[in-house]
DNA sequence: CTGTTGGGTAACAAACGGTAACAAAGGCTC
DNA sequence: GAGCCTTTGTTACCGTTTGTTACCCAACAG
């Protein structure tokens, strides 16, 4: 899958500047625009995977935008908006939008947003591998995603099946983030419906995988330095990670 | 008591007009401000009583700002930030801010919080996390606030659980000023809602968790040195408290 | 002194996560 | 196909952590 492409569309400079490094952090393509011609451009020169449209535009509503584009073309359209009620939010949904997001906004409930509307769509797989490429290197261990070969401090390899090379990418992917048992489990299986609820099965199955994964990683799997737990929640890597 | 003056910091002009409307309509006096410069005239103008500080300002970071009032001014400083992770969160408890509150958020909890800043006269339980890297020293006991370590005066490793650690992080963060348990169950647990009122239970757990500690810490727990009750208040940590 | 209130704490209960052991499923070779 | 190994999920058991309750005593007011 390649990366999907983002249209950001907002007439404050400042707002549409900041989605747009926002979300190429995140490892979208993002294409910028301002105006009603700039969309167009950008529509007929590239494969847009979802368009984030501030429904505060200066010349014309953004809702009609949205209802227009939604006309034209099959994507997804996610409204970004400084209205909140009900009201709004309707008017939203019936102009066409796939989901309705307030300001001031969360930006990584935005992020979760985007791929949960593209996710719903077939439009891309999981984006937990976004950052697939590359080798990774944490606390002396090092993988290379490509292959799925892990390295110990040591140099010497290290075998990991490739469920526990998934859960170790989804952990690499979010160094420092604490991620529920929940969101583990989509980044494993990214056909999963994310509207699932987890059952208590699922989840003890999460927590085996964790626990071999650290039989093969930690120096003491007692003692877990690398994965940690966050009770309650679900688990952490917790160290730095760069990538190459 | 006169109207608590707020001063609104965020250089996004629409934010800051809704802040400004929202307080105002709470029966705050509010000033509102974009700029460094603009905050200095305010301060130097008017007495100020809590700052609403956003983290992303254009040209300076806000966090870097946060830090700086701290050091000039007592005035108490919640930050508003869309980066919701823990990391950002600490950051921003570092700087010195009262509080961190992420975006999207629900402005009557926002209220809810200013409020309970505001009613903190002492101001002791905002300190709660202010200081939260670094190792301290006190009676001998030590605690790496980053591994959650504690060692007994002879050097040996005593494990405290998660809670106990945090219970013990609030009362260090406060050395000789009595906490309430409301103030203590607010440190333990920065998500609990400030409006909420607290019932027997709720008390008894905070009682439950001193006892445990107690029985961890003090020489003889039955007459506890360091962790001493204030009768229909709370607790005090009843000894200095060094830092590095 | 007496009654009331608040806190200490033992005992229980509930929630959570680690993990051994088993089971099921797939793949491999012969 | 049988036999065997690897991977993965399921279950059950256990220890730890945390909250709840009840009982008792100490502190305090009158």
């Amino acid at each position: 899958m390649t990366i999907p492409r983002l249209l950001v569309v907002d007439d404050d400079t400042e707002l549409r500047e900041m989605l747009t490094k926002y979300f190429q952090g995140q490892g979208f393509a993002v294409c910028p625009a301002a105006t009603g011609a700039e969309i167009s451009a950008a529509m007929e020169r590239y494969r847009i995977d979802l368009i984030l449209l501030d429904v505060m535009l200066g010349d014309e509503s953004g809702l009609e935008l949205c209802a227009q584009l939604r006309t034209e073309q099959d994507v997804p359209i996610i409204m970004v908006s400084a209205l909140s009620s009900d009201n709004q939010r309707m008017q939203g949904y019936a102009a066409g939008a796939d989901d309705y997001v307030a300001k001031p906004f969360n930006p990584d409930l935005l992020a979760a947003r985007v791929k949960a509307v593209l996710r719903r769509g077939n439009r891309a797989a999981s984006l937990t591998y976004r950052r697939s490429a590359g080798t990774y290197r944490f606390e002396g261990w090092s993988l290379d995603a490509r292959t799925g070969e892990v390295r110990a401090p040591g140099g010497y390899l290290v075998s990991l099946s490739r469920r526990e090379g998934a859960l170790l990418k989804a952990l690499l992917a979010n160094p420092m983030i604490p991620l529920k048992r929940e969101e583990i489990a989509e980044a494993l299986d990214p056909d999963r419906d994310p509207q699932r609820v987890m059952d208590a099965a699922e989840g003890r199955a999460i927590d085996v995988l964790v626990g071999r994964l650290r039989g093969k990683l930690e120096a003491n799997p007692k003692d877990p330095k690398l994965i940690r737990t966050e009770r309650g929640v679900g688990y952490v890597l917790a160290c730095e990670v760069t990538q190459e």
